[in-house]
DNA sequence: AAATTAATGTTTGCAGTGTAAACATCTTAA
DNA sequence: TTAAGATGTTTACACTGCAAACATTAATTT
């Protein structure tokens, strides 16, 4: 004897959509398998959702708040060495999260301006990254600060585009001198110390 | 009276597919669609690309080729100048075919070893950047050169990113302070600047 | 407590999709 | 000339997003 409503379809929708969305790409997701998991009509998510697209945005949202917790260090004066981790974790995050990293960052969701709690935990998540380096640093002109904290994040987002299409350059001509690991093998096998390396020469620039 | 086959099909599909996918985002394109465009029967794509997949594949290589001839320097003795406009050349191919660049550095094509000429596209496109560089430092240990080269990659493409998502940097708490124009903006506003002082930092390092 | 409204469900239906299978026609090679 | 392969068409299936009309339940007002 189900009732006919539900109670917390909402919640259990963005739940399994995170669920799809990482395991199978967003691209797999369907409202009316989404329906279907939770025991509801093909329709029923529309009474939560517009459109799809604002389930990709809901997903987007649980993503950057996981984000957000991997890059956030509690201490006002971190050392290099917090900075490097917080930086691996944004690295290890976009790998492990490659899915959910291509909802966040990518087209799915056209214009975030239309989904204001996506622009929020963004912001908090891209302002974490510059909280840290502000705390890091001695440099407080906010200016260079800010131009840096830009520097780093492209930087980290970048190495995530580019770990996970190694295909592009594992192929390089100096993959087939160096042996069986390739330039971007190598980086990746040991994170921090290139993080540390290429992290100094931007603060220090 | 027209004749039953074609005769010069799968480039007008390649054409037109690139079209559609750089105007509207590649999952605004269906075969249907790019069949009708060319005169001819909901599955006639079928005898020249196995699956959409191939298409966005082909699309692709379409956009590394474009974007290899962006970045590719003549000279084998380049200038700092050379450098940094063949990196904003990256930068404006990037934002200005932001949904083809999609394409080539998404997930709509999942596997680009399934399709060998999208690999050597791609391969050829980094071997230019890395080139590049090459003949443009005076270091000549290929291991750090090869390690620069994707730290540089990695720049130009997060910046490519970083750019194109503004709303989420321009939230920041730097933003508020500065006036009309966020950090993202004053970067854009002047990037060969911007290019020349961080490529430097990296190049230096 | 009763009545009204708003929230949340269901059913039905449309126009569109990717792609497999069976068949037709034209081009090329034996 | 004929057989084979390439390239087209037709038909069919299971699936999709989403709009519209309707049903049930929960919340709010009287």
């Amino acid at each position: 004897m189900k009732s006919y409503h539900h109670g917390n379809l909402k919640e259990e929708l963005i739940s399994y959509a995170c669920t799809i969305c990482e395991r199978d790409g967003y691209t797999k997701l369907s409202i009316r398998s989404l329906a279907k998991e939770s025991n509801v009509s093909q329709t029923a998510p529309y009474r939560h959702f517009k459109t799809k697209e604002e389930v990709y945005a809901a997903v987007a949202v649980e993503g950057f708040n996981k984000l957000y917790k991997a890059v956030f260090v509690e201490s006002d004066k971190l050392t290099l060495k917090d900075f490097i981790q917080s930086s691996k974790n944004y690295i290890d995050f976009g790998l492990q999260n490659a899915n959910t990293y291509d909802l966040m960052f990518g087209t799915a969701v056209g214009d975030f301006s239309e989904h204001p709690e996506l622009v929020d935990t963004a912001n908090k998540t891209f302002e974490s990254l510059v909280l840290n380096l502000s705390s890091f640093l001695k440099e407080k002109d906010e200016d260079i600060l800010a131009g840096k904290s830009i520097t780093v994040w492209a930087l980290l987002h970048g190495m995530v585009g580019i770990l996970r299409k190694q295909s592009i350059t594992d192929g390089d001509v100096y993959a087939k001198e160096f042996g069986p690991m390739s330039t971007t093998r190598r980086i990746s096998s040991d994170l921090p110390a290139y993080l540390e390396r290429v992290l100094t020469g931007i603060i220090e620039s």
